[in-house]
DNA sequence: TTTCATCTACTGGTTTACCAGTATTTTTTC
DNA sequence: GAAAAAATACTGGTAAACCAGTAGATGAAA
């Protein structure tokens, strides 16, 4: 059990978030809330000088990708614990926070208590996943940790599709039939689980597939 | 000037571009050619318990991204050179096959005489890069150097639209008019100069910006 | 207070993607 | 040589994206 107080910090671009923490926090004397800030550079700034023991992450940040700040913090500050904020369900991105060093994922809907808990269990050094954010990653498991097996023209199509090319302009750029570059496109669909394009090259970037 | 043969493996998924190449260095006894795979596998396992002074690279192999590859490749035997082979004339493939340590990047349709040539200056240490292939760079610069600035809003619709959401679905999670998220959708590809969403997604991922 | 940026939303379209099924040929694997 | 996988291509659709322009309200910045 942590016995000293635990000092954090509040990055989130929303001011009502600011104020809704530090309302519950404030009944909480054993957590600190040494600043909030709604962009990054202010809170790298604030840590040159100051260090904090956790900090509450919205990964949703107008400016900067909140992943790679996590990742970015880590590295500049090792110790430090991160819980990411957000209202993200999808899978993707809270393997991704996780593996940049975050130690728990909390949504935006979780309860006062859930956020206190968390934030003790991050300082004992544990990792914060309600039911719903595990599920998520249960599900997630099997889609991020293999990559579908695509066929030779199957990849053709799919880096194509990246380019921006559309279905008559692949076939014109393949030799091939229009139908046939559809043909492909729904498979490529079928195998990555995804009902569009912009989610199949999605995927298909994060697993560095093209 | 390179005094010593040079000795090269070809790494091409197509045995017909192995007789080709082979074919054309036949003729030149100052280069020699160790050995031809079509699998990365096979290339690192005989790289394992053999020294080569360059490898000639398709990055367009079928079951590996061979972007990564030459990173990969680059960390083991970091004296090694890497000629990229393509057809690819896209700008960020080719910035990013460089940035992962490729000393030059051929496109398919090179001759003979470049090839070779190619060869050479990469053992001089020269960075080979073609007129076409520097025209595509030079123009990719201002690209790929800075992310476009995108308001918080834009960033929601762009995660809504990679994440593969409809228009309709988008409009719905964010309490606004689907004709809303088409003026935003519109928006978000003119300042990414693409004409599509799966190319938007594609920059974003690649510039990090999601 | 004014100007600029952002966000919102509409008209009136055209183009393109996506859907589900089916089937033949070619190539690869065993 | 047979079986399986891959590649090809079609029917008959519906749904969604993309295009170009216009314009008002709100919030932020100067």
């Amino acid at each position: 059990m942590y016995s000293k107080k635990i000092e954090i910090i509040i990055l989130d671009d929303h001011p009502l978030v600011h104020e809704g923490i530090q309302h519950i926090l404030q009944q909480h004397s054993e957590i600190e809330v040494l600043g909030s800030f709604i962009n990054a550079e202010d809170a790298l700034n604030f840590l040159k000088e100051n260090s904090a023991d956790l900090i509450l992450l919205d990964i949703n940040l107008p400016d900067i990708n909140g992943i790679e700040l996590c990742k970015t913090i880590k590295q500049l500050y090792h110790g430090i614990k991160i819980i990411a904020l957000s209202n993200h369900n999808e899978r993707l991105i809270i393997a991704k926070i996780l593996q940049n060093g975050a130690s728990g994922y909390v949504l935006k809907n979780a309860s006062s208590k859930e956020l206190i808990q968390a934030i003790k269990d991050a300082m004992d050094g544990k990792l914060i996943l309600n039911d719903e954010v595990q599920k998520i990653l249960a599900t997630a498991n099997n889609e991020i940790a293999e990559a579908p097996h695509i066929t030779r023209r199957e990849k053709e199509i799919l880096q194509c599709i990246a380019q921006g090319l559309t279905t008559a302009q692949i076939a014109e750029k393949l030799f091939i039939s229009p139908l046939t570059v559809e043909t492909h496109r729904r498979n490529l669909m079928q195998k990555f689980e995804v009902n569009n394009a912009p989610a199949l090259i999605h995927i298909a970037v994060e697993l560095k597939m093209i």
